[in-house]
DNA sequence: ATATTTTCTTGCCATATGGCAAGATTTAAT
DNA sequence: ATTAAATCTTGCCATATGGCAAGAAAATAT
């Protein structure tokens, strides 16, 4: 007997009908990545985006100096987009990587675009999905000018507890504006809380 | 004899058929704003968006300590809209204010649902805007990381320089992640360079 | 034109965070 | 199991930026 699909929990049967469904769901490609492989690189254009089944993933930016800056982490549940990329059909700039071995379902640029523009509900949770990343990333960058680096790294572990597990020190500190020496000594006086 | 509408600077000819041009225009409302009135304040759900023909508008949020940050500025052709206020339907934690006297266009939330769903070439320029805002917005956040402010200062200025003769070095100081007491310091540095 | 309010600059010192390097610890490789 | 590599912690001191308050300058109101 099938398991439900995982795509089910992402195209809820309370927005989507039966037959919507039925369109949506095969044209989602189950790939996997391995710890480590790149879903997106500095220079290339998105052709997929993804939703994660199981596992980690980063996103990063390299700054003019060569440093390397986490934008943000995905895992199960999560879609791994570079929106910019895909949308607007230009090179990115960023950098996504597995950082455990991954399960994901991938859909293509010109797949998303027929759904996009046949299937309304499709089109509103799209639109949704894109203006709740526009509003977390409005909240980080709200959050690097209003808090303190500790008050960030609060929230991140409540909102993210396994990163910690999966993410290295360093990896999560440039998320937080900081450097890996600061944030081991913002997790030491946390600790002593 | 009518000068040509503001507005088809926005919805260009070779984007958008004559007919869909005459479907679209006459829905925007001609909208005045005076110098310091607020086209949205907190709490509130955005009904509406703008683009701007003349003028300067400056977004902002209250930080947890009661200090007001700067998001953005806006001015002559550009967008005036709280995506998530607008398409989550939700009450905004942001103001946005009038800065001078301003001559904006207006639609409304369901006249914009149904261009979005009957003209393609509308959804298109809708989800492209967002994302071009997305894109701006994550700009600014790796800046925020990867720059010193006067980095950030130099550039603003060199993207807006007209913000300078509108908005006070306050206003400009918060969107920079910095104090008007530092900015005004950088200046100085800046100067003399 | 004058008074009032707001904005901008500057000095003094405080604080958050960075840079570097050495050790300690953990993880991965053989 | 042992070694090597990567990650994390900690000390010392440097730097960017903040906080406060006073005075200067500019904008606004009467």
């Amino acid at each position: 007997m099938d398991s439900p699909h995982f795509l089910l929990n992402i195209f809820s049967a309370d927005k989507f009908s039966k037959e919507e469904l039925d369109i949506i769901i095969p044209k989602f490609k189950k790939v996997d990545f391995a710890k480590n492989s790149f879903l997106l690189s500095e220079g290339k254009t998105a052709k997929h985006y993804w939703f994660v089944q199981s596992g980690f993933v980063r996103s990063f930016a390299i700054d003019t100096d060569g440093n390397d800056i986490s934008t943000n982490f995905y895992t199960t549940g999560d879609i791994v987009i570079d929106w910019p990329s895909f949308f607007l059909r230009a090179p990115t700039r960023e950098n996504i990587q597995a950082l455990t071995n991954c399960i994901c379902w991938q859909l293509d640029f010109d797949t998303f675009q027929t759904l996009f523009n046949t299937i309304e509900a499709f089109r509103e949770q799209g639109r949704t999905t894109l203006v709740k990343s526009y509003f977390e990333l409005k909240g980080h960058s709200i959050s690097m000018i209003a808090d303190q680096a500790i008050d960030r790294y609060k929230q991140l572990i409540k909102q993210k507890p396994q990163l910690l597990q999966n993410v290295s020190l360093k990896q999560i500190a440039t998320y937080l504006g900081i450097t890996d020496t600061s944030l081991s000594r913002i997790r030491k006086e946390f600790a002593s809380e």
